[in-house]
DNA sequence: TTACAAAACTAACGCTTATTCGTTTTTAAT
DNA sequence: ATTAAAAACGAATAAGCGTTAGTTTTGTAA
């Protein structure tokens, strides 16, 4: 008989989550089977529901994991007292340090959500909607700060969302590139533009 | 009975792929099965095997035709006898005129990829692949050209193929904007900034 | 009208799915 | 060593999956 042995000092639940992540991520959600799972763990697929509700709550936890840290994250930076540009950089600069400390579970926040169940679903977008606002009135701000061209905030915002949310690319070339030139470049294009 | 009738002049393949890519975008591949296709297009499961060979050819056929149309446009643009920021120009371009045409397959050809059977997953990555460099030597030699910041091409490339392919949030807000403001808004933070 | 091909139908196949049940083994505290 | 809880197991369930086979209906052209 195995064991589902967790890491340091995180509960079962939250090993069994990470593990799930990582399949979830390279399979998707629908593709993953209880079985594939419980194989990767080193353990039969029954033994894992004396641990988890049902594989519909692997992919909650993963999902309000993610969307809580963000959201934390810009709590905190709406309470600092710096221009709104530094806090633009500063937000890019967090999506890079996440999607590449905790991939697997950013990535499927991002790519399966869909496959949620109500009421988390609703609850999963709404929490998204006032991340993205919370953004686009920054934005705004910005604009009539005159620190920022005045160009429509919501298609800003979503570029600069969409770029961030694209870096789950960089996995597959993270030997070849350091991650300050990465955030460097970044910050840099997105906030002045790549021509000279 | 009911009858599986194309629109216009496309083969009965075709608009049953146009039905599949509708639902994959919305479900996923592996979560959409041959039955829910079925009574989308208002017919017996099995009768759509009369037409196509597998479920799995549904996403080569959307996969493919939208990586050869990308393929297609990059190639034609190489003739062109402009600059390279012209260049980038008119690529951000069609690629927003492409998401908000074929959104379903352009969607589905991003994000369910993965569910490719080989040798066909092989073939679009290498595509993908190929798409990608062709765009980073276009960068590289606008930074040679001293048109383009000296930064990292492939992070600049990547960026801006992110940003272009996060087009999808724009299908929910397709209303309250129209297409030109969002090009020249995309157009002018990805390639100038948007800090002022 | 007859004949043939295209495309629909119903029924079923074998397989996989998430999950449950009852039981046994392991772990940890007394 | 005894006991109780935690966590593993194997077997089973009902439902759903992609796909196939055989048959019937439909559309078309002679």
């Amino acid at each position: 008989m195995s064991k589902i042995i967790p890491v340091h000092n995180e509960s079962k639940k939250e090993s069994i989550s990470k593990n799930a992540a990582k399949l979830f991520r390279k399979k998707g959600f629908s593709a993953t089977s209880m079985r594939e799972l419980a194989v990767d763990i080193g353990v039969e697929a029954s033994s894992l529901y004396n641990h988890i509700g049902s594989k519909s709550e692997l992919l909650q936890i993963i999902c309000f994991k993610v969307a809580n840290d963000f959201i934390n994250q810009i709590n905190e930076l709406e309470q600092f007292e710096i221009g709104v540009t530094s806090k633009l950089e500063k937000i890019i600069r967090f999506h890079i340090h996440k999607m590449l400390e905790d991939y697997d579970m950013v990535y499927v926040a991002n790519h399966e959500w869909k496959h949620l169940q109500e009421p988390f679903l609703k609850n999963f977008l709404n929490q998204r909607k006032l991340y993205e606002s919370k953004l686009i009135e920054m934005i705004k701000l910005g604009i009539s700060e005159k620190s920022i061209k005045k160009l429509n905030p919501e298609v800003l915002t979503f570029t600069i969302l969409s770029a961030v949310r694209g870096l789950e690319f960089w996995q597959q070339h993270k030997k070849n590139i350091d991650i300050e030139e990465l955030e460097k470049t970044m910050v840099t294009q997105l906030l002045t533009g790549l021509i000279k």
